[in-house]
DNA sequence: ATGGCCAGCATCGCTGGA
């Protein structure tokens, strides 16, 4: 089974690389985040017409997240149960009545000791309550998202410059490393990868071409699905497309 | 030289992203 993640920047810019990219992958399940797209102009019939049922949550101009998958998705819930939050975030599904699948697009956090900020910490601290419940109920848990966190020095292009600032902060990785106590695992850092590995590049500076980007995409896997797990990378194609996304995907492969 | 980009809004300048 081949999950991936990815944020589009806005479903309605991207949809033609997006169709493009599920006919080349052919992926099981595929999260997006910043669909940017209220559920009822979500383009359902040309995703369907793909082969691909979803799953969504959307809201106008900010936010909005959706699930992709090829079999059947049930027990669809959106948000985090008890966090009373305007944005949408969270989508959750059970692929196949098999895998429970967790999509989820992290606040930006903005600047560290802004109002955002603490909205993220809140935010993490109420996922991280949820997914210990979600994980007791389904053992075999994915979740796949934009986390806007960099759990490590070694996922930050320049770790000096970044150091304590949004993304890297101290209290922000420690949110993180609340998520893995979980018992959940960075399945990227399962393998041996190439060093300067990222997902996120500013449009700015030529960023990407200089690769000065930051890892903050995941996808996260209960103990249960890492011991099955193949492969995790980072498809760095449609980050050379005209008119891309600023975050590339990330893809596991688990042995179903 | 501390900027440079992009998407959406109901636009011609702002917010938000990361």
């Amino acid at each position: 089974m081949k999950f991936a993640t990815w944020n589009v920047n806005s479903l309605k810019v991207r949809l033609p690389q997006l169709l493009d990219w599920l006919a080349l992958h052919a992926p099981d399940a595929v999260c997006l985040q910043e669909t940017k797209l209220a559920d009822g102009v979500f383009p359902l019939k040309e995703i369907e017409a793909a082969g691909y049922r979803c799953a969504i949550s959307g809201q106008k101009t900010y936010n909005g997240v959706a699930i992709l998958a090829r079999a059947p998705l049930s027990e669809v819930a959106a948000g985090i149960p008890g966090f009373a939050d305007e944005q949408k975030r969270v989508v959750a599904a059970t692929l196949d009545g098999n895998v429970r699948v967790v999509c989820a697009y992290v606040p930006n956090g903005q600047a560290v000791d802004s109002d955002k900020y603490r909205y993220k910490l809140e935010w993490l601290a109420a996922f991280r309550d949820w997914l210990e419940q979600e994980l007791r109920r389904s053992p075999r848990l994915v979740v796949l998202g934009d986390y806007n966190v960099a759990p490590a020095d070694e996922d930050v292009h320049d770790p000096a410059a970044w150091q304590g600032q949004v993304l890297c902060s101290a209290r922000e990785r420690e949110a993180f490393r609340a998520l893995i106590a979980l018992g959940l695992k960075d399945s990227f850092r399962l393998f041996t990868q190439p060093e300067k590995s990222f997902t996120w590049w500013d449009y700015r500076m030529h960023a990407f071409r200089r690769n000065l980007g930051l890892r903050i995409d995941h996808i996260l896997l209960s103990r249960e699905l890492a011991a099955r797990c193949k492969t995790c990378t980072v498809d760095l194609e449609p980050r050379r497309a005209e008119r891309p996304s600023d975050h590339a995907p990330v893809i596991a492969e688990i042995e179903s």
